[in-house]
RNA sequence: GGGCCCGUGGUGUAGUCGGCUAACAUACUGGCCUGUCAAGCCAGAGAUCGCGGGUUCGAGACCCGUCGGGCCCGCCA
C-alpha cells in the first residue's frame, strides 16, 4: 500500500491507509492504547483495542519513542481524536527500532531544556514539533522572499562564498588556506550581487554569510543566512527601503496564507505591515532619545541596542508599528560604497529598518561612478589593488543602485519573540560552538 | 576584550548562615487502568553534586585554582 503524509489523513476517511514516520507517542491506558505517529509533516493517532494488533511494537523489549515505522489503517472519523480523525485496525511495521532514552523528550509540549543542552542535542531536538516549526517558518520566510521579488523582475543569483579580498569594512573575515594561498570566507554578497546589478538589473540571493567578530550576544551568530537584494535605477536609499517594505510584507504574507499551523502553534504575532513604514533620520532619532530618556548620544556614530529599543518603543508608540526605518547613518560607520547624503553633509544615503527594536535590515543606496569609488577607497585608507575586479564594473557604466539585507534569523527571533538568535538556527555557529 | 552570574540522576530544578541516608518534577523500567491527547495512579532503577587542591570532626554548600557554560556591554554590511 502507498504511504501518505500524516496531514493527509483526513482526506481518506473510511479507507484503510499506511502511514509512516516515528513514534511520537504511546499511551497504554489498559484496554484501549494510543499510538501517535509524527512524519515530516504532522501527527496522526492511531488507536487500538487489540493488543495482538501491536504486537509488533511489544516484541522487541523497550522498543520507545523515535522507533521507525510504517502504520496502516483504517480511517475513522471520531470526535475525540486530535484533528478530528484516527486510524484504527492496525497493522505496525517497525523498520528502526530505538531503545535508548532520548537525551531531551520529545513528546511534550514544549522542550524543558537549557540552550546549551538543546543545541548540544539539536541533532534530535529540533525534531520537536515546536523547535521544527521555527525552521519550516524560515523556509517559509525564504519562500516569501523569493516569491516578492520574482514577481517583480528580480533574478536569484549565487556568489561565491570563498574570496580573495579581506577587507570590505571593518568586519572580521576567517581566513582559509587556498591550495597555499590565503582566502576568506565571504563576509557578505555586497560585491558581487552589485557587479551582477550590471547583468541583471535586479539581483537576489539566499545564502550563508560568515562574520568572524568575537561577539558573544543573544543576536549573534558567526554564520547565518543572509536575504540579499541589489537593483539599479534608484531614485536614492527611499526607493531601496520602499522595496524592502513589500519585501517584508510579502514575507509576511506567504507566511500567514502557507504557514498558519506553524504560525499557531508558536503563537506568533505577526505585525502589520503599514503601507508605508514610519522613518526617521539618525540625527532626529538622537534628539528624541535625549528628549524621551535624557540620555544624550548625539555625536555617537551609531545607535547602541538600547537605543534601539527604544526607538522600537516609540514606534509603536508613536506610529503604532512594529517596524522603523532609521535613516541617514553617519557616513564614518558604512562602508566606503555607501552613497552619502548629497544635502547633508557627513550623512549617508543609507538605512537600518528595525523590527520590535531590533536591527533587522541594513541597506541604502551605493556609489555608482567609478571616481567616486577612487575617492571613497582613498578617504578610508584602503589600497585600490585588491578591489579591482570589483572597481573594474564601474569603469564601464553602472547606474544609480542600492540594495538591501535581511538577517533571516533576526526576522524569526523577532517575530517568534524567541530569547536567542540561536533558537532559530539549525545549528549555530557562534564564539565557542562549531558542533553539532 | 570588560562586568555579572551559573555548573547537583538522561533533562529541568531544590538544597548555599557546613550535619545528606542528596530532594522534587519529567524522561526511563515494571504494574494497574477502555478515550488518551503535557494522560492518571502505584512501584523501581538512575547522581561518587564539572575537575583538582585546601579549611573542618564533618563540604553539594566555605576558600583557592582550573575547565565548561550563560547574560549584559563592547566589537560587528
Amino acid at each position: 500500500m502507498e504511504r501518505i503524509p500524516t496531514t493527509q489523513v483526513s482526506q481518506h476517511i473510511g479507507q484503510r491507509v499506511r502511514v509512516q514516520g516515528w513514534l511520537h507517542a504511546l499511551r497504554k491506558l489498559g484496554g484501549v492504547t494510543f499510538v501517535v505517529v509524527r512524519d515530516g509533516w504532522g501527527t496522526v493517532q492511531a488507536v487500538s483495542e487489540d493488543e495482538t494488533e501491536l504486537t509488533a511494537l511489544s516484541e522487541t523489549a523497550g522498543l520507545g519513542a523515535e522507533t521507525v515505522l510504517a502504520l496502516e489503517g483504517l480511517v475513522v472519523a471520531e470526535a475525540q481524536a486530535p484533528g478530528g480523525v484516527e486510524l484504527r485496525q492496525l497493522a505496525v511495521e517497525v523498520f528502526t527500532p530505538v531503545a535508548e532514552t532520548l537525551p531531551l523528550p520529545l513528546n511534550k509540549r514544549q522542550i524543558k531544556a537549557s540552550l546549551p543542552t538543546l543545541l548540544d542535542h539539536a541533532v534530535v531536538a529540533n525534531r520537536h514539533p515546536a523547535r521544527r516549526a521555527v525552521f519550516r517558518l524560515a523556509a517559509g520566510a525564504m519562500a516569501g522572499f523569493r516569491a516578492t521579488l520574482n514577481g517583480r523582475g528580480f533574478t536569484e543569483i549565487q556568489t561565491p562564498k570563498i574570496v580573495a579580498s579581506a577587507t570590505e569594512s571593518g568586519s572580521n573575515v576567517f581566513q582559509l588556506d587556498y591550495f597555499g594561498r590565503p582566502a576568506y570566507l565571504a563576509q557578505s554578497p555586497q560585491f558581487y550581487k552589485q557587479i551582477m546589478v550590471g547583468v541583471f538589473e535586479r539581483v537576489f540571493e539566499v545564502g550563508p554569510v560568515f562574520r568572524a567578530e568575537p561577539h558573544d550576544t543573544t543576536r549573534h551568530v558567526n554564520e547565518y543566512v543572509s536575504l540579499d537584494v541589489e537593483f539599479g535605477f534608484v531614485a536614492n536609499h527611499f526607493t531601496v527601503m520602499a522595496l524592502a517594505r513589500d519585501v517584508i510584507a510579502g514575507i509576511l504574507e506567504t507566511l500567514q496564507t502557507g504557514y498558519a499551523a506553524e504560525l499557531a502553534l508558536l503563537e506568533a504575532r505577526l505585525p502589520i505591515v503599514p503601507a508605508a513604514i514610519p522613518h526617521i533620520h539618525f540625527a532626529e532619532a538622537q534628539e528624541l532619545i535625549l528628549q524621551r530618556h535624557g540620555v544624550d548620544v548625539r555625536g555617537e556614530p551609531d545607535l547602541s541596542p538600547q537605543d534601539e529599543r527604544w526607538l522600537g518603543q516609540w514606534a509603536q508608540e508613536e506610529h503604532g508599528s512594529d517596524f522603523l526605518f532609521v535613516t541617514g547613518y553617519p557616513m564614518v560607520k558604512r562602508p566606503f560604497y555607501t552613497h552619502p547624503d548629497p544635502t547633508r553633509p557627513g550623512y549617508s544615503n543609507s538605512f537600518d529598518l528595525l523590527f520590535r527594536g531590533v536591527e533587522l535590515i541594513t541597506g541604502g543606496q551605493r556609489l555608482h561612478r567609478y571616481g567616486e569609488y577612487l575617492a571613497a577607497l582613498e578617504q578610508a585608507g584602503y589600497p585600490a589593488a585588491p578591489f579591482e575586479s570589483y572597481l573594474e564594473v564601474f569603469r564601464y557604466g553602472m547606474p544609480p543602485h542600492g540594495g538591501f539585507a535581511i538577517g533571516l534569523e533576526r526576522l524569526l527571533m523577532q517575530l517568534l519573540d524567541l530569547p536567542n538568535l540561536r533558537l532559530a538556527t539549525l545549528f549555530p555557529r557562534d564564539l565557542n560552538r562549531v558542533t553539532p
